[in-house]
DNA sequence: ATGAAAGCGCTAACAG
DNA sequence: CTGTTAGCGCTTTCAT
C-alpha cells in the first residue's frame, strides 16, 4: 500500500499540506489531529481533516512538536550493562509500556562508572528527555540529584536509595534473603555463609541485612567469619570473596550469594578447593537470571521479576509525568524461591 | 561545579543568551560553536564565544538543530530480542562507536515479528532517524525496502540478504560450519547430524550450506536423514528438531547445531532418549554466547565476534552517512572454534 | 468553531 | 568576517 504522491512538492507531508487539502487553517488541522485538542473542533471538520491526513500519509514530526512543547516523548534509561540479561529484561519491560504510551526509550550503559553515568545523564538532558529511569542508583543518591537537577522526573528501578527520597520500583531484597536462609535452614544447614554484593548498593545492603536478621531470627549464628562482601556483582568478585571465605577456615555447609553471577564465581572457588556443590556446600543465588537452570549444578535462586520491575517503573514514571506533584511512590515486588540442584540437605 | 545562574530569565541557556553575552549576532555564535563552521569566524570571536558559552553552561538543543537540518543524530537499531545476550553484545558494540561520534541509538525489539518490524521502522522514520542498523533481516529483503524506502541508509548486522544488495556486517557462517564439522571429523566422527536454524535467515542458510559442503569435501555422507531444520533459533525449536532426528532412527554420533540456544534444546532431547553428551553424542554450537562455558556440559561452539560486529556495523553506517554515494560494502568477520566439554572423540 | 500571528532554538542563504 | 532575514513544522495564545 504505497501512499500516492499527494503533496505538492516532494519531501514528507506536512501539516500545511493537510490543512490546504482539507481547506482549513494549519492551526485547525493541528487541533483536529491532536487527541488532546480534538474537542475544540467541530466533529465534521475533525473527521475530514483526519481523513485527508490519512490519505496523504501524514505523520506529525515529533521534533517540530517537541521544539514547541518542550517535550520530546523520550525517556532516558540508564543501566549498568545490557549484556547482563537481568538488565536486558528490565529494559524490555520498560520498553513495552513506554512504547504503548508513545514514548521512546534512550538506552545507555554506564558500566557502573559514576563519571560515565554523569555524562550520560547530561547527554540525555541535552536530548530533552522527559524523564529518567535508572538502574544504576547508589544508596547515596547525590550523584543523581546533581546530574539531573532537582526538577527532573526520575524513577529508580531494581535499586533504591536509603532515604526513599526517589520513587523506586524494586524487589523486597530483605524478604528475598529471608527466603534463601529459610530454604537452607529447612534443609538442615546451620553454618550458613554469605558471599554478598557491594554494600553501597541497596541490593547488596538489603540482602546482607536480610541474611543477618533471618539467621538471628532462626536462632542461628551470623558468624562474622562467614560473611564476606564482594566489590561488585560479578563472577570474579564472587570467586574472590568465596576464596577468602574458605581460607578463613571457619566451617560452613551453605552459602547465600549476593546474586547469580557471584554464585558462578563461588562454583569456581569451591572447585579449586576440592569442594563439591551441593554435596559439600549448598549455594543459593539471587535473580534467577536466564539460563540459571542450565548451569552446573542448576542454580537454586531467589527469583526477582525483572520484566515486571521494568514495566512497573515505566508506569510509575508515566504517572509522574502526568501529575508532577504526586509524592514519590515506592513499589516493592515480591521475590520467590526457586529450588534447583545447587542446594541439598546438609551432609551428615 | 554547579554552573552559576548567568542567563537572564530562567530556563535553559539559549544561543541568543550566548550571543548577547558575547556581543555578537546569534548566527555568529552559531558558527563559532559549530566545529563544521568554525572556520568562517575570526579566531578571536570564536574563542570569546566559546568561553562565554562555557561560562553560561550553554548546551545546544539538538531538537531545534534537527528541525533545521533535518538530521537528528539518531540511529534506529532493530534487534529480535535484547534478552538474547548475543544481540545485547551487538548493541553494545554499536552503542560504543555511535556514542563516540555523537549519535544516539534508538533501540527496539521486533521479536522476529515482521509486522512489528515494519511498525518499528515506521516509528523510527517518524522520529527522523538518520539511518538504520538492523539485525532482523531475512534473506529476502523486500520488507526492509518497503519499510524504510529506497533512499534510507541501512546497514545489516549479523544477517545478510541473498543478493548482497544491502551493506552488511556478518560472520562467515559457511566457514564457521566448516570449523565445526572439521573439529568433529578430527575427533573421528563420521555420522554427523545437523540441527539447523531457519533457512530463510542467512545465518541458518549459510551454516546449513557450510555443513553440507564440508561434509562432502571430507568425503563424509551428508545424509538427508541426519539433517533437521528448526523453525527458530530457540531452545524449544532445537529440542523439537533433535527429537525428530533421534526418532528417524538413522545412527549418528555428533551434531552441529544452528546456534547455542538450539544446543540447549538438543541437550534436553538427548537426555529424554537416554543419550549422554558427549559420551554418546558430541554437540557443537554457534555463537559462544555468554555463559556457554557454564552449561552442562560446557559448550564446544563456533565463536562469533558479536561486539565487534556491532561496532563495525556502526562504523559502516557512519561512513555511509558521510558519503551517501558509496557502494554497499560487505564486511565478513572470521569465526573461531572454541573446544569445550560437549565434544569428545567418537565412542568406540 | 475557526483563523491570524507569533515563536520554540537553531541554521542557512544572502548581503554587506 | 559578521549581521540580516527567513524559516524548519508545529502549537498556542488571541481574536473573531
Amino acid at each position: 500500500m504505497a501512499s500516492s504522491r499527494a503533496s505538492r512538492s516532494d519531501g514528507p507531508v506536512t501539516l500545511r499540506d493537510v490543512a490546504r487539502a482539507a481547506g482549513v487553517h494549519p492551526a485547525t488541522a493541528s487541533r483536529a489531529l491532536n487527541p488532546e485538542t480534538r474537542a475544540l473542533v467541530s466533529e465534521s471538520t475533525a473527521v475530514r481533516v483526519r481523513d485527508v491526513a490519512e490519505q496523504l500519509g501524514y505523520h506529525p514530526n515529533p521534533i517540530a512538536r517537541g521544539l514547541k512543547t518542550n517535550r520530546s516523548h523520550t525517556i532516558g534509561v540508564l543501566v549498568p550493562d545490557l549484556m547482563n540479561p537481568l538488565f536486558a529484561a528490565i529494559v524490555r519491560g520498560i520498553e513495552a509500556v513506554l512504547d504503548e504510551a508513545g514514548y521512546t526509550p534512550l538506552i545507555t550503559n554506564t558500566d557502573n562508572d559514576p563519571e560515565r553515568e554523569r555524562i550520560d545523564f547530561q547527554a540525555m538532558r541535552m536530548r530533552q528527555v522527559d524523564g529518567f529511569i535508572t538502574a544504576t542508583a547508589h544508596r547515596d543518591h547525590r550523584l543523581i540529584n546533581e546530574s539531573v537537577g532537582p526538577d527532573a522526573t526520575v524513577v529508580l528501578v531494581n535499586r533504591r536509595v536509603d532515604d526513599n527520597a526517589l520513587p523506586a520500583v524494586s524487589a523486597d531484597d530483605v524478604a528475598g534473603a529471608r527466603l534463601a536462609v529459610e530454604h537452607l535452614a529447612g534443609l538442615g544447614h546451620r553454618r550458613i555463609a554469605h558471599v554478598g554484593g557491594p554494600l553501597e548498593l541497596s541490593t547488596g545492603h538489603q540482602r546482607h541485612e536480610g541474611f543477618v536478621t533471618t539467621m538471628r531470627a532462626l536462632g542461628l549464628d551470623a558468624d562474622p567469619d562467614l560473611i564476606v562482601v564482594g566489590d561488585s556483582f560479578t563472577e570474579a568478585s564472587g570467586a574472590r570473596a568465596c576464596r577468602e571465605l574458605v581460607q578463613r577456615g571457619a566451617p560452613f555447609t551453605a552459602i547465600v550469594a549476593g546474586n547469580d553471577l557471584m554464585v558462578l564465581g563461588c562454583y569456581d572457588a569451591l572447585a579449586e578447593h576440592g569442594l563439591r556443590c551441593p554435596e559439600d556446600v549448598s549455594v543459593v543465588g539471587f535473580n534467577d537470571m536466564p539460563f540459571a537452570a542450565r548451569f552446573n549444578p542448576p542454580l537454586t535462586t531467589v527469583r526477582i521479576p525483572h520484566y515486571e520491575m521494568g514495566s512497573k517503573s515505566a508506569e510509575l514514571l508515566l504517572e509522574m509525568l502526568q501529575d508532577p506533584d504526586a509524592p514519590p511512590r515506592q513499589v516493592l515486588l515480591q521475590p520467590e524461591l526457586v529450588a534447583r540442584g545447587s542446594s541439598s540437605p546438609v551432609p551428615a
